[in-house]
DNA sequence: TTAGATGAGATTTTT
DNA sequence: TCTCATCTAA
């Protein structure tokens, strides 16, 4: 096994192999690369075998990155290793042993959207008066709750409102909701194995054997659960290695604890800690800034980052006035990267603190023809049509899925609404029957003809389909599904260019059950529910498509770009005023900074507006962030923005007076069919079509390579050529 | 009783 | 801009 390209830190980290080991990995220090080598050392000096490892990663994407990495170094086809995040880990546990706590294997996991409709059916049945409480905000308390392993008794003893107290009630009779509906929701996926393990420690002891070194990256970001499984899992044979960064910490509003790697040595008393400090990622300017500003935490381990790609160019500051100028801000440097480093376009990647930040920039690049991509957001698997087609098939996969039940029983519409939803239920309980055996027999209710008719033809549907689940596979069977049910022709015959939309949305569905099973042949359709389940934004993002890259600061842990834009940095925003409050919140914020700027190889570019609109007539207060003001000056350059806009002071509709901006249009009575023009960015080409009137004109070109456009003329910056 | 239309309100970050 | 609740016609 060859070590030489690892420098001294990095392979004494390899090497060490008898003790716990702690290793804090600054940003861009090789990290992956450090856990793939330790992983093919092991194997390679014959300490493992593959079965023996676990690794646990962030997100999925990073765990087929780390076994593509270890079967390289090993040189072997097949290595089969235990890779995945906590949660498909915990997925897989349970999917074996949850019956000791009286689920079926077949359990549904609800995602938050699932967590709050089902909120919504308790707090009814509990008689929580409607504008008390807001699900939303019941179900991240009970989260917070679950996170930190607090029980309903112990949360109860520090309620202190009514309103507390009344969200602990309905944390206990969530859980049994949830029980009954045999379903987890993801702290469950977690939680669960814990209480497994604590009661049944021949199960525990299962594990410990089947694992015999465990290797957790992102360690920084572990929560009390996960801290406990992992701790559990090694204690016997203390064969652990955790990777991390303290100052990369940014999930502890999800319950993750800095503690648990700033205190390793506590839980693993003989550890062995390595800090590697060489950074391969950024310039130096880069990390002196971004170490600026994280030095000022007191919660932090000491380390001293040096880049060995020299100096670089100062981080670029830009005012702006609004989100709009700010997104044409963004273009224009992108334009200058473009033609003076000569860059493409997955070179950018533009972070921001909340995904509701990506409008503005998106419309502008639209505008100017710009090929993007919006990691996050709302994601494909929440979109209303996927989830209800996948609401089809939790259903058939689980009939106690309740949720999911009232989701599909009347998509397409099928006359069912929700008194006769509610009268069924009112029955199920009265009956002590599951809701779903209440459908076929509807008589009793006082359900008579098209209703009554209705639920029987779904019921029948529904469990035609269960019984059809092991003797068909999963892609014939969502066919014949979404054939029967009409959802394909019920989109095509509404024929706007959201349902269109909708309509390839569930194409693509069909599709990916289709990919799935050719790569997991043999799988049930409760594997890919599992898997579309745990998928995280950034296990759709494909890095080599020519486009930019538009994500929160979160999304884009672990990933590199030569140029990074941050945008939103004022205060107010970027952190969110409430975080300013409490010194651990204020930390974690300078931390989300520190990320967003470590992300960036060669560029960094800061934007920052006067005067951001949020809704209605409010905006923000547009002064530089503090995280911000604590770079050193000389590592800022100021950039001038000219902004293509005219400003107005106009009276709103509220009384107050706010500046509007406008941008200056350019007209094209000057060009024509025909003309050879000159793009900032696609460089040289013909005009194919001139089209729309005002503010709308459009203007179609033809570029050399024969790539056709289509620009919004007022954004659009195009000089004509003799 | 349901389906579609209309109006008001809301926005951290994610497995 | 999107979602959710309420109103009204069928």
């Amino acid at each position: 096994m060859d070590l030489v390209s690892l420098n001294n830190n990095q392979r004494a980290a390899v090497e060490a192999v008898n003790n716990p080991i702690l290793i804090f990995a600054g940003a861009g220090s090789g990290k992956t690369r450090v856990l793939a080598y330790k992983i093919a050392y092991l194997l390679d000096q014959g300490i493992v075998v593959p079965e023996d490892v676990l690794a646990v990663t962030f997100t999925n994407k990073a765990a087929a990155v780390m076994r593509e990495r270890v079967t390289r170094l090993i040189k072997e086809k097949h290595v089969p290793l235990n890779i995945g995040t906590f949660h498909s880990i915990c997925a897989r546990i349970l999917r074996n042993d949850i019956k000791h706590l009286g689920f079926t294997s077949d359990f549904a996991i609800y995602d938050a959207a699932d967590q709050v409709a089902l909120l919504k059916v308790v707090m009814a049945d509990m008689g929580v008066p409607k504008n008390s409480i807001i699900p939303k905000t019941a179900r991240n308390r009970i989260s917070y709750y679950k996170n930190k392993l607090i029980a309903h008794d112990v949360a109860m003893k520090s309620a202190r409102t009514i309103q507390d107290r009344t969200i602990v009630d309905i944390y206990k009779v969530y859980q049994k909701a949830l029980k009954k509906n045999n379903a987890l929701d993801f702290d469950d996926l977690l939680n669960y194995p814990l209480e497994i393990f604590e009661n049944h420690p021949g199960i525990l002891g299962k594990y410990r054997k089947k694992w015999k070194y465990i290797l957790v990256d992102e360690y920084q970001d572990t929560n009390r659960a996960q801290f406990l499984l992992v701790k559990m899992l090694a204690e016997k044979h203390k064969q652990i290695c955790v990777v991390g960064d303290d100052d990369q910490s940014i999930y502890g509003w999800r319950g993750a604890d800095i503690r648990n790697i700033l205190d390793f040595g506590k839980a693993f008393p003989n550890c062995e800690v390595f800090t590697l400090e060489e950074n391969y990622r950024s310039t130096q300017q880069i990390l002196t800034a971004a170490t600026a500003v994280v030095e000022n935490n007191e919660d932090r381990a000491d380390k001293n980052l040096s880049a060995i790609h020299g100096e670089g160019e100062n981080l670029g500051l830009i005012e702006t006035h609004d989100e709009m100028e700010e997104a044409d801000a963004v273009i224009s440097a992108l334009e200058k990267e473009i033609k003076i480093n000569k860059r493409t376009f997955n070179d950018f990647a533009i972070l921001y603190r909340t995904n509701a930040q990506s409008r503005a920039l998106e419309d502008s690049f639209r505008r100017n023809g710009i090929p993007y991509k919006i990691v996050g957001g709302t994601r494909f698997y929440e979109r209303k049509e996927v989830k209800n087609l996948l609401g089809y098939l939790r259903l058939i996969v689980n009939l106690k899925d309740t949720i999911s039940l009232r989701r599909v029983i009347n998509f397409p519409p099928r006359g069912i609404g929700l008194k006769t939803v509610d009268k069924c239920v009112l029955q199920a309980t009265k009956d002590k029957k599951e809701l779903f055996d209440v459908l076929n027999n509807p008589e009793p209710i006082n359900i008579r003809g098209k209703q009554g008719e209705s639920l029987v033809n779904f019921h029948n549907l529904i469990k035609k389909y269960n019984d059809l689940l092991t003797k068909i596979n999963a892609s014939e069977l969502v066919r014949a599904l979404v054939d029967e049910t009409e959802i394909l022709k019920y989109y095509k015959r509404q024929d706007t260019i959201e349902d269109q939309e909708r309509y390839a949305n569930v194409m693509e569905v069909l599709n990916s059950v289709d990919e799935f099973m050719e790569r997991n042949p043999g799988s049930l359709l409760h594997d890919f529910l599992e898997e579309v389940s745990l998928l995280t934004d950034i296990d759709e993002w494909n890095e080599d498509e020519n486009h930019v890259t538009m994500m929160t600061v979160h999304s884009a842990k672990g990933l590199e770009f030569p140029v990074v834009f941050v945008t939103g940095l004022e205060d107010g925003l970027f952190p969110l005023s409430g975080a300013l409050s409490e010194r651990n919140l204020m930390e974690e914020e300078r931390r989300l900074f520190y990320v967003a700027l470590t992300r960036a190889q060669q560029m960094v570019y800061l934007l920052y507006a006067t005067e951001r609109r949020r809704t209605g007539s409010d905006s923000w207060a547009g002064l530089v962030s503090r995280f911000v003001r604590e770079i050193p000056e000389q590592f800022l350059e100021n950039i001038s923005f000219s902004s293509a806009m005219t400003r107005k002071v106009v009276r709103t509709r509220t009384g107050n007076l706010r500046m509007k901006v406008k941008r200056t249009v350019t007209t094209f009575d000057d060009f024509k069919v025909g003309d050879y023009v000159e793009h900032a960015i696609f460089g040289e080409g013909k005009i194919l079509a001139l089209s729309g009137s005002g503010e709308n004109q459009r203007v179609g070109v033809v570029f050399k390579d024969g790539l056709k456009k289509k620009l919004i003329v007022k954004f659009a910056k195009l000089k004509k050529l003799a």
